[in-house]
DNA sequence: CCTGTTGGTTTATTATGTGAACCATCGGTT
DNA sequence: AACCGATGGTTCACATAATAAACCAACAGG
């Protein structure tokens, strides 16, 4: 492995739990010499992608990324552009609605947004990554990347949090299915407890799986109404995101869709 | 220099102007070698910090620095948290307000807010890198920096754009002095035309600064009042920011904006 | 006063990154 | 078509830069 991707590494063992890391801690969380780690760190926080809390000598995400990311959305404004559509489909369903997007083999949630409708939300916390098997988002993907990605993640663990569903991985293998022959993903009580979650893929202009949109939902108001119109408005929501991308669906999937938003219809060859 | 520095430095090449680059400029621009050059955009592709455009194979800020940045914000909220009073700064002055960060030794603008009030108004982009000797905001953190900083400042170019008001050493010099026995920075036509620019620099709790707040007014409509009152409000709202971060300014400064603050009042020893 | 932390530094060893030269491909000119 | 000057990408001998283990000083708790 690369020195830079060492270094990189090191950036994703920061997540929304662990936002401050020590030196040793990084050094054991990484597997990497803690000599090593120093001088990674140091060089990180030279160009401030990482800076040292003075107090604790912690070490924590830099503002360097605030400058990379207003210039990532001012080049490909994916989140930004993106959030009205969030927003309405969180209206409309009244459920908390969020994106993910695919970046380096990972799902990870970057906008999200709340009904203003229910007391009760399901929350989201965005740069939180999602675990491929114990979500709807995480399913609707997986059914449209290669095999080998829906491999790498069978060998990986997968618990769910005690008291949620447990998934195999025959389990996996069939929802992973069920969403690329259904156009849509479902689970419930997989990843936080009675929560009932949808999702769809998102693709870019070159037919990739970009990410996922997701409605996740609180169980106990989901109506079987719901149950088919949610769906049916991230379809809507997901077609709307995607002409902003100059993105489209594989025909496919395409189909799929169409017969779930007119489902009265025959299909005719 | 260390591997990961020389990555990371290829990442400072994409600007708000130069969004994307090919390897063979990147190289250039960078003076490394192609083949390093090559090497070390795989690695930062790997990672999703970069990605390359599939038609034109350039390379530009990939998706991953979104979860950085978010995850950055939600520990220390620098940005998010300033921005009302940045847009109240906005609207009480009547004119653009900006707020710029020192990262890695360089002037990043990262927020800034518009006046309702004015048809036309000094337009500002984020993730652009501010000139120390040009700007208002550089004059202003340069004064609270060690001397260092201005002497580096002073090795490097000290050009403004055709038809602005050029800077000397001299002048650069005077004007950080300035800007420090004052307690904040003025410039006016050296970094945009027709452009009257203050600002006042920003601490963080230990003290150091930690980059500057400015208004940048139209100089046509810019009043002897207005020059009197933006100042004040510029100091006022750089109390209110920094009291979010927990930081304070200097005793020395401190002491100086209240006496701008109240010009009227003799200092009595 | 011992023990187990922590962040940080030094060292010889060696793995890693490097640069020059090379290829294949593209788009425009002659 | 043949050529030119770009481009992105690859190869390989060589030297620089990264590494691991051991060490240090400082601190906290028993």
């Amino acid at each position: 492995m690369g020195t830079t991707s060492k270094a990189l590494t090191l950036l994703d063992l920061f997540t929304r739990s662990r936002p401050q890391i020590g030196l040793s801690e990084l050094a054991r969380l990484s597997g990497t010499n803690k000599a090593t780690c120093y001088r990674l760190m140091s060089e990180l926080v030279e160009h401030g992608l990482v800076e040292q809390v003075v107090s604790s000598k912690e070490y924590r995400i830099g503002p360097a990324v605030l400058r990379l990311a207003a210039l990532r959305e001012a080049t490909v404004p994916t989140r930004e552009a993106a959030l009205p559509i969030l927003q309405a489909l969180a209206a409309a369903t009244g459920e908390t609605a969020h994106m993910s997007h695919l970046v380096a083999g990972q799902l990870v949630t970057l906008s999200f947004a709340y009904p203003a409708a229910h007391g009760m939300r399901v929350m989201m916390e965005d740069a939180d990554r999602l675990p491929f098997h114990a979500t709807s988002s995480g399913h609707a993907v997986l059914g449209w990347m290669e095999d080998a990605a829906l491999a790498r993640v069978l060998e990986g663990p997968l618990a769910t949090a005690p008291g949620l569903v447990p998934v195999t991985a025959d389990d996996l293998r069939a929802r992973v299915a069920a969403a690329r022959a259904r156009g849509w993903a479902e689970t419930a009580n997989t990843f936080e407890a009675d929560v009932s979650s949808f999702a769809v893929p998102l693709f870019d202009a070159q037919g990739q799986v970009q990410g996922a949109l997701a409605v996740a939902a609180a169980a106990p108001r989901l109506t079987d109404a719901a149950r088919i119109t949610i769906p049916r408005q991230l379809i809507a929501a997901a077609r709307e995101i995607m002409a902003l991308w100059g993105g489209h669906p594989p025909a496919e999937l395409s189909a799929l869709w169409r017969k779930t938003e007119q489902p009265t219809e025959k299909v005719q060859g």
